[in-house]
DNA sequence: AATGAATGAGTCTTCATTCAT
DNA sequence: GATGAATGAAGACTCATTCAT
């Protein structure tokens, strides 16, 4: 276990140096960034639904860039922690048998954080376009950290026999792909279609490691 | 074939009614829109890049989101095009004698399409999530017309054994997340890198059909 | 008999240089001003209601405020036009022998004249206040020759001892008050109510000559 | 006595949450709507004339609109007050042995009422006429209330044999004729000639009680 | 820490007017 | 004469941010 995994009651425990408005500010804010997206939400609207005056949020975030920061930057670092922190070591040397067993592991894993904190994800992918420090955040971490550690991950089951010879990082780009879509389509495309989680991901992991021809 | 593939030259050429000035509102419109976000990108900038006054936007379209839409909808259209017309029959019952076949011929297509219109298609998915409109638009067309479409190809090919015996709609999920995926990771999130396209297009076709284990 | 008595045909009919357009263009201008006022009516809006481009209003008349004059001056004109010519001795010494037979054959007249032409009078009375030179027009012809011609008038009566021996100012005004206080409330204030003019003209007449006293 | 009669002083006075500059606002705008009219004055224009920022006045009022209905809404229920309430009453049984009297005191009164209020007055009268909520209030207070209670006066007096035997509508639309005739021609109209007051209310009220005729 | 009145630059949009066709 | 595309100044209104209390 690594936490609540919910984002943001951890970002509260955590600190508790924030003030009760500052929590509401900040949950607010996700609601409203996630519903109207950033640019077109106001603070003077993030102030009414926290319930506090317009002020107060400029007492705590200089701009409101930096609250959206805030908001975003621990989600980034958290979501990418597994990948990064030696757990990923144990992951490849004891856990995890085959390619199959971690995937699963990590799928599952990353599909309950992100369905409890879809608001911050959402968030994030919307506002990474356009906002040049999240972009910079984000392929540093992502593209530099996470991929190299995956492509290690990859080169090991490669070495064992367990995957396909392609370059690592199209195999991780169809799995990510896979499984980004999933999640999207789940969570934001198609929220309202009846969802057999446990199946659809079975599925997925299928198809990411069979393929789709009949003959496997 | 079906015509020239680049959205805003067809766009332009179709309708002898837009002014030249009109033109470079468009154009101006899209770049910004794609740079910066629609809710980012104000009426004035629009109007100083296509070097218009700024009362000429508002000539032409009633309002900012006029514009927006007037850019947005021939892109869906056109985007799904050729999944709705009966091209698609033929499609199944002449050309292509097996799924990868189709698949390859159906994603050479569309990501060419996608490429050539990359602008076009950022603003679409970024704007989606927050303009209501463009959200029925495209879940009453992609959701149930291609949705549905694509269905029967899936099923037409499972009947011929070619592919697992999976519910179609998550084959298509698969499959259409291994496509945007590599475009939006290829032409979004890292365009810089040095792209071996069509290598890349052939791993991943052979990916969704086969799948990444080793033993295929 | 002094005309058509209708304003706007007179107007059409007098100047055989008026194009059909541009009668649409003064007709469609009368109607606009009259239900929103001349400052909250739009060009554009007038020449759509025309049927005409925008561009040819401004053929016709150089500015917004042309329009708004070319309408509003043979109103003033016209309203006025009775009390200052000859015809006014003429009523003083043949015609009426008492001033109410004067002041029934003004009323009457005024009243048809006004109840014709209640959208230019109601541009007139909404307009003076806030155009200086309406007002000056206003000013120079009602404030001088026709309460100066008016006085004459009551003076008349007043020697032969028909009239109250007040100011003939104040009797003017009183006068004046009744007539346009019936005229307005009839056809501005309250014109859905079911109003018997005849009936109501004679009340009012008798009013002003013998007052509300019962004992009269 | 029924207060300051100044109906901005009171309006002042009665909310001590207006702040300094909401009263410049408000005093900016009389000042403004009277002299331009309401459409013809722009926000910019009276924030400059307040000494305060255009976005000031939003954070009081929502639209120029609802600055506009906050001046003119006390003005009406103000001017219509002293028919309304039980006073007409007391007025009617005790004070005043005749009609004359009665209206003596009321044209005093009110005329003393507009004139402290001549601005306002003149805003209201202007924009009634395009105002759709106005003319609602306008109608029912004053086309229903006091209509009303005038009516029982007017009946009152012609049950004791003081008045003439005509419809009571007809006498209240030439009494108030008298004296909105009156108000205007003096305070708007030909405000720099040279008034008696005293003397010119003395002759309304003597031309209306008893008529012009001589024999009176 | 919290407030909310105040700001003024900026937003989208409208408008009267011009002018090439 | 008539058009309507083009203009840019001006309009109402919003917004992120500041600051005295």
């Amino acid at each position: 276990m690594n936490g609540p995994d919910n984002l943001i009651e951890e970002i509260f425990e955590q600190s508790d140096e924030l003030t009760e408005k500052q929590k509401k500010i900040i949950l607010a804010a996700i609601q409203a960034f996630a519903e109207k997206g950033y640019a077109s939400t106001s603070t003077s609207e993030i102030a009414r639904n926290a319930g506090v005056a317009e002020g107060t949020i400029f007492r705590h975030y200089k701009t409101k860039k930096d609250l959206l920061y805030s908001i975003i930057e621990p989600m980034v670092k958290k979501f990418i922690a597994p990948f990064v922190i030696k757990d990923m070591e144990k992951v490849l040397n004891e856990k995890h048998a085959t390619f199959e067993d971690f995937l699963r592991a990590m799928i599952e894993n990353r599909i309950k954080f992100l369905s409890k904190n879809m608001l911050l994800f959402k968030i994030l992918i919307q506002e990474i376009p356009f906002q040049p420090e999240l972009k910079g955040l984000f392929k540093e971490h992502i593209g530099t950290k996470v991929i190299a550690r995956f492509s290690q991950v990859v080169e090991h089951y490669q070495e064992k026999g367990q995957l396909i010879d392609l370059p690592p990082f199209s195999i991780i780009r169809l799995t990510a792909s896979a499984i980004f879509g999933y999640i999207i389509v789940r969570n934001l495309l198609l929220p309202e279609l009846d969802w057999d989680d446990k199946a659809e991901i079975d599925r997925t992991i299928q198809m990411i490691m069979h393929g789709i021809s009949a003959e496997t």
